[in-house]
RNA sequence: CGGGGCGUGGCGCAGUCUGGUAGCGCGCCGGUUUUGGGUACCGGAGGCCGCGAGUUCGAAUCUCGCCGCCCCGACCA
């Protein structure tokens, strides 16, 4: 993409309604523009990095054996008087009537319609398990919306749900997503960490939320170190071996994390070691919730068992907070310059900067190298604005693209163009087309 | 929902107390200059001062009502 032919209002001053760093640069890179309290509009480049993050949750959604569905965001309120939620759910709940005066409502979350759908096609023991997801807008009329896309009123959200012919299937999928999840969220370069959270009415200890920390969180959290220190990467995993993802969860959840609803100070204290201890603030970004029959009990979501006889299907639900996630990204990756992505949800793989626009040698290695990297499969972002030197890096420091190439008549003289990582600051002179080659082995492309 | 604050060119703000017909910086347009970290100068464009009533010869400014937004708190993915 070049610049000259995109939409890319960036903002020299911080709009006034703006407290976070991450909501100041969404707003500040161009990447979000408030519609109204609490709901936004994506703009071309926060687009782009929703939709990165978007993919890697449905890589490893699917990956996991869940299956992609996509239901609307606007329901009919007869489910929701079904399962008995119409009347707990409260304000929150944005409720609307059509033409014909009938009680609709905005989607807060999905459990009834997809109970509805899996009760009307599921009838035996052989439809189950099943893992059913999708990414859809949800609204909560939050009272006081706050902190830009991270506690918005409309927001995008992985939800999926769980169908089991009893407890311990569904304490596997639980399993599953438990590590699918720690997975998902280190391919986008975050360290989350699953903490024991409330279970509420239903009791038992199947609920986790998965958090972020970073010092502008909105959750004290209390840890074992340890438990940071572990890592997933890229081992494989036998998805339908019980025992092996069990191992996996005993293993992220050995280590005691909580958050302050649900913490212990003696029992902290009694796990964990001194020099271990941990309080940290952390932001949510996902939630499992093992919920056993609460909807498909009301709502009569029952199949045949091997035995003839109907049996009430084990449910769960599990939430990955995609706009969320775009907040939270930046406040764990930017620097007083601007945002700094990660490698795996850049909006674009690298920036090329032209120092002297017009100047007819480097306006033509910019757009040979702009061909290579094309030709690759990368997205290049070329700044070919006319404009100095000093706008454009800092533009290229607020948007944080990963790598720079820097291409000025200078340098060419000597054959070389400049590669300066953004997260280090440090940069290397050499050939196009060894810079080519290089953001070609970074992103294996 | 309780408490506080703010609505003035695209953005950030002054002007409001002490009514007299709107100003600064950034951005934008044109020109000169400059050119490896937001260059300097000159000349421009752009605002029914959130909306509606009222007071007054005259309202951004005073009064009343409404709307919107932000911050703190309680609540939430």
């Amino acid at each position: 993409m070049r610049y000259t032919r995109y939409f890319l209002p960036v903002l020299k001053e911080t709009p006034a309604e703006a407290q976070i760093v991450s909501h100041r640069l969404m707003l500040r890179a161009g990447m979000v523009r408030q519609a109204t309290s609490g709901i936004y509009s994506w703009l071309p480049l926060g687009l782009k990095v929703l939709r990165r993050i978007e993919q890697i949750v449905h890589e490893e959604q699917q990956a996991m054996g869940a299956v992609p569905l996509l239901m609307p965001t606007i329901q009919s309120a007869d489910l929701w008087r079904e399962s008995g939620r119409y009347d707990d759910y409260g304000q929150e709940m944005l409720r609307i009537k059509d033409r014909h005066d009938r009680d609709m409502l905005y989607g807060p979350t999905n459990e009834e319609l997809i109970t509805d759908i899996f009760r009307a096609s599921a009838s035996s023991y052989r439809d189950v398990p099943r893992i059913l997801y999708h990414i859809q807008w949800k609204f909560r009329d939050e009272m006081r919306p706050r902190f830009g896309v991270m506690r918005g009123r409309e927001f995008l959200m992985k939800d999926g749900y769980s169908f089991d012919i009893d407890k311990a299937g569904a304490i596997h999928a639980y399993n599953k997503h438990m590590v699918a999840y720690i997975r998902t969220f280190e391919r986008m370069g975050l360290k989350a960490v699953p903490m024991k959270a409330d279970t509420g009415p239903i009791g038992g200890d199947h609920s986790h939320e998965f958090l972020i920390l970073a010092d502008t969180g909105e959750s004290e959290v209390f840890l074992d170190r340890a438990v940071v220190d572990l890592s997933l990467g890229d081992r494989r995993i036998d998805w339908d071996d019980r025992a092996a993802v069990q191992a996996l969860v005993d293993q992220w959840t050995g280590p005691y994390a909580r958050t302050d609803e649900t913490h212990d100070p003696a029992a902290f204290e009694a796990a964990v070691p001194e020099g271990r201890r941990e309080s940290r603030r952390g932001i949510e970004i996902g939630h499992i919730f093992y919920f056993g029959t609460k909807y498909s009990e009301p709502m009569g979501a029952t199949v045949s068992g091997p035995d003839g006889k109907p049996a009430t299907l084990h449910m769960g639900s599990y939430g990955i907070g995609v706009s969320r996630l775009v907040g939270a990204l930046i406040e764990a990756n930017h620097d007083e310059q601007g945002v700094i992505w990660p490698e795996s949800v850049t909006p674009f793989h690298a920036g090329i900067v032209n120092l002297k626009q017009g100047d007819p040698e480097a306006d033509a290695a910019c757009e040979t190298l702009y061909e290579t990297l094309t030709a690759a499969g990368l997205e290049p972002f070329y700044d070919d604005r006319d404009e100095r030197a000093g706008a454009k890096f800092a533009t290229m420091d607020l948007i944080g693209l990963p790598w720079r190439v820097t291409v000025g008549p200078r340098g060419l003289k000597n054959g070389v163009v400049e590669l300066t990582s953004r997260r280090t600051g440090e940069s290397e002179e050499l050939s196009p087309e060894a810079a080519a080659a290089k953001l070609r082995a970074i992103y294996g492309r």
